[in-house]
DNA sequence: TCAAATTACTTGCAAATTGAAAGTTATATC
DNA sequence: GATATAACTTTCAATTTGCAAGTAATTTGA
């Protein structure tokens, strides 16, 4: 039948969940090796494009980069902009759904210094943790909006589309 | 050389970090499709036994389960422990490095009530949810603690080694 | 007491995913 | 106009995932 068609191609990619339950729902979006990784990046390494990704430590392919992108893309937790005055460079930010995950991140941080550093030799020292645990909500406050203040240019012009 | 396969014997398997980063460190051993369903399972569902997790709605194929306990054994998230009644049955129970998760677990709770509800039409309502945002740390001590007391026997034969 | 059932796996193989390297296209810079 | 840069895509090999079937050690029930 060509609605099937139709329909997927409408839909471009519809996303697999393995059942009801919100958490597992979660981790079929968030569950893998890349996407928070790439989160991450955006929220606290300010991370904006194709190259920037390609360039960070974790150094992850291109191709695995493109297609985590479209991904989270199609979910709604990243937007692919151009600025006007650069017709090359895409930008790709964070949406309210994105800077959502805020708090999971803070909390893996947490967990990575009390339980993870004694396995990885070579984790560096984050002197943020003690004032990440001593009051976690101003954190998670203070990194959204130094990600909102620091892209507020680019953002303006997201919302005028 | 001798000397690679024994180290790697004596470790019996050596986990492999990315880079100096602590949350891609965190996501190297949590950030994958299985290992935060198992421990939620655990911590929320009341699965211990190799059976329990085959039964359970997102359907773990056994050499998947098997060989992702086994990662969570070797990294301490897990302790296996046998009763002295049944030979048969083994136990996995969450030590304190897993029951440090529990945040995390919260999290994603979190977000996927508010971000993934509207893309899975089959996802269940949780009426704690609004209890969990309500107090958070109280939330995640109530989970801990239930954990611990209805694990406590078997907890206690674990702590005779 | 011994056959059937149960638990905890392991094995073999096919399918899907990941990743390294090289290639392509469109823009920007010199 | 030539070179460089950004953002991909393609190809193919390697790794991982997953289904299905098989095995070994208890435990249960007649």
């Amino acid at each position: 039948m060509y609605f099937d068609r139709l329909i997927s191609y409408l839909h471009t990619m519809e996303h697999k969940f393995r059942c009801e339950c919100p958490i597992t729902s979660a981790l079929d979006i968030l569950g893998d090796k890349w996407i928070l990784v790439i989160i991450k990046q955006m929220l606290i390494e300010d991370k904006k494009t194709f190259k920037d990704f390609t360039e960070s430590d974790e150094a992850i392919a291109t191709n695995i980069l493109a297609s985590k992108l479209k991904c989270l893309e199609e979910l709604g937790i990243v937007s692919k902009i151009q600025l006007p005055e650069n017709r090359k460079t895409n930008l790709y930010l964070l949406t309210e759904k994105g800077l959502a995950l805020t708090p999971i991140i803070v909390e893996l941080s947490i967990w990575s210094d009390e339980n993870v550093r004694e396995l990885n030799s070579i984790m560096r020292d984050s002197p943020e943790i003690a004032v990440m645990k001593s009051n976690k909500n101003k954190f998670i406050a203070m990194i959204q909006s130094n990600y909102k203040e620091r892209n507020s240019y680019a953002l303006k012009t997201l919302a005028n589309d």
